[in-house]
DNA sequence: TACATACCGGACAAATTTGTCCTTTAATTT
DNA sequence: AAATTAAAGGACAAATTTGTCCGGTATGTA
């Protein structure tokens, strides 16, 4: 669905969401421990959500990452996905045709339609802290436990 | 949304589809023009298709790929899907989780279970056979003219 | 049987994605 | 001010995907 480094990014920013809200600032050493991460990878895709304003860094002693409080509150998911992959899956065609639409469609178009729509509903709809909340309650997880 | 080997081989099989329903067996070349490929790609592709017994190929003059009567009647997107990317993209976890599931869920399993539950369904409702016609009476297209 | 045709299969090459390492830059603490 | 901490950024490496090339194999035709 998304690229391993849409994966990373996520979930990486869903934790600094989280403990934001709780008013910790998170380190990338952390970070990745706690979302199972290749470290220096995550620390690539953060950099990118920090130069799109969608995550805020902070150099130094007691530096890190973190969310502030409009960031948990408008940031999206789908933000995230553009940011990091492009726009080009929650738009191309599902067969690969340069220049699908309702004049040329593919014979999948109209029946790709709804599910990509509800997709990019989706997306939009929830934002990085309201996810965040979740994980917080213990309602969704960001790795898994044995 | 699919890899590029599974749009060619999407698009590859319906065109041969849309032949074969009219008695006509294709050569690669032939396929690659119409649907717009690179010809050697496409041949890996299509040996596998081949394998999994999706399409049926024929050695030699006058030899060349086809779908039969049965093939055109049975074989669904999703299995074209299957074959190529292997089924990862229909189950696996959005945000990555190995493990993702109603016991440890990612905070996303729920809303993206719906949309992939759709997908599938989709995928597993539409026959080659189908989605030829549709090419054949000028309802779909599986390359961009201008 | 010889020849031509067209798929098969393996090796190879390019491009992209994934992942690492190390130096630089900024900020805090002593 | 010096030392320490942590992100930023660039170069590099590995893995995967995408794409090419070419000899081998099967099949139809003369």
């Amino acid at each position: 669905m998304f690229s391993k480094a849409c994966e990373y990014g996520i979930r990486a920013a869903i934790y600094i969401g989280q403990q934001s809200a709780s008013g910790r600032r998170v380190g990338l050493k952390d970070i990745a421990a706690e979302i199972d991460s290749p470290e220096a990878f995550t620390a690539k895709i953060l950099q990118q959500l920090v130069r799109e304003q969608l995550v805020t860094s902070v150099k130094g002693p007691t530096g890190g990452f973190e969310l502030t409080p409009e960031q948990l509150r408008t940031v999206t998911l789908r933000q995230l996905v553009v940011a990091i992959d492009g726009g080009a899956m929650l738009q191309g065609c599902a067969l690969g045709l340069p220049q699908c639409s309702a004049k040329q469609p593919c014979p999948m178009h109209y029946q790709f339609l709804p599910i990509r729509d509800q997709l990019n509903e989706l997306l939009r709809a929830h934002t990085i802290g309201e996810l965040a909340s979740k994980v917080q309650e213990g309602l969704g997880f960001l790795k898994q436990f044995s």
